[in-house]
DNA sequence: AATTGTGAAAAGATTCACAGCA
DNA sequence: TGCTGTGAATCTTTTCACAATT
């Protein structure tokens, strides 16, 4: 994880804030709203105002003291640092519940990201049609060309690990995994996960033991 | 966010890795394996050997040196400590496709997590049936008493504060929210936020940026 | 030889504090 | 007065290192 801005780091952390950034602004200024204050964007983003002004100080995008953040203009830049404006075509691999659940969400309304294709082992499954994408099989992965595609693997744990290495030698460099599971990948390759159940999990262990805001 | 265990705080980051460590641990019991190393245990993982015996000591739970750690007494002694034999009641609010995927993928196989209801304040919706949940309407919400649920929010970020609005009303304390935006609660009440297209997002950043392993 | 146990060190992320402007 | 700009301080998380043990 790398990249910097002025000197300072760009982390996973900042650039997914950076992400709901832009998504809050882009209510705001459908909202009319013409400034922001870094409170009111804390607020928004489930930050603190001092992280606000911190990140957006680390972009080098000033606001006005006394009155706040140029709406418009902060979009405008959080757009361009992070490439939101290009479309990424997206593979998704299992068409299991999970798979099928990620592929028509992304179908509709998400900007920027394009379903291209949805794998499957399944030959049962292999040929039908979700949300206009045909389920391809997930034997010949290996062998396409998926240089710059975004892969999302939604198989059980237990063949993760086998997907990814196709999809590896496909070419992908980027994969987000919802199986529960370590992926063992070359260096250049980037994984994130995320456990949906494990989230629950998280929530009900907390509510057990009464968290309380200390 | 809090609890310590042998003088140790358990951070949400822990729980959900110990959260990964039970569902690693299950398919290696599976395999019929006795024990494992930390090195091991932290590559199934996605984390590090260090991280592992740094966790399990907070936990306080030993292993033998020059062998691992007994998969079946490490297992029994996460899931007592998290409480994953219970099952809790989860709803959820928002049956566009998101929440209707989220319904369906929790519907099938997650231990311990059962979809009790289903909510969505678009009439056309409300009445109809999703993998043998029926959509009720989000308008009696606030009123309901649903202390103890988990809850999880898919509704557009328009809507999320007013949902979030009614489940605290109803008495709910742990929510999940899948909506790109910020959420204000009482105290006592716990928001975890996932952002499915974010994390996409930060991929593609990072690809762009090729972010070498520095 | 392999692997845990554990404090200390390092790295990273967030918050503070307050000067400086509009 | 309200809010940004920004380094310093703090707090958290992770890694290191190596003695101890089987």
């Amino acid at each position: 994880m790398s990249e910097r801005l002025r000197g300072r780091r760009l982390s996973t952390a900042t650039i997914a804030r950076f992400h709901t950034y832009s998504r809050v602004l882009e209510r705001l200024i459908n909202d009319g709203r013409r400034t922001v204050s870094s409170v009111q964007l804390g607020r928004l983003s489930a930050t603190s105002a001092a992280l606000v002004r911190s990140d957006l100080f680390t972009l080098g995008f000033g606001g006005t003291r006394g009155v706040g953040y140029e709406t418009d203009k902060l979009l405008e830049r959080i757009v361009d640092v992070l490439g939101l404006e290009r479309v990424r075509e997206v593979v998704v691999v299992g068409a299991g519940r999970l798979g099928l659940a990620i592929a028509s969400y992304l179908t509709q309304g998400v900007r920027g990201l394009k379903i291209t294709a949805l794998y499957d082992i399944d030959p049962a499954k292999v040929g039908s049609e979700v949300a206009g994408i045909a389920i391809r099989s997930g034997d010949g992965l290996g062998r396409e060309a998926l240089a710059d595609v975004l892969a999302v693997v939604a198989t059980p744990a237990s063949s993760a690990q086998h997907v990814v290495d196709q999809l590896v030698a496909a070419g992908v460099r980027s994969i987000l995994n919802f199986a529960p599971t370590g992926l063992a990948v070359p260096p250049d390759v980037t994984v994130r996960s995320v456990d949906l159940a494990g989230e629950l999990y998280v929530l009900s262990f907390l509510q057990d033991h009464h968290d309380g805001p200390t």
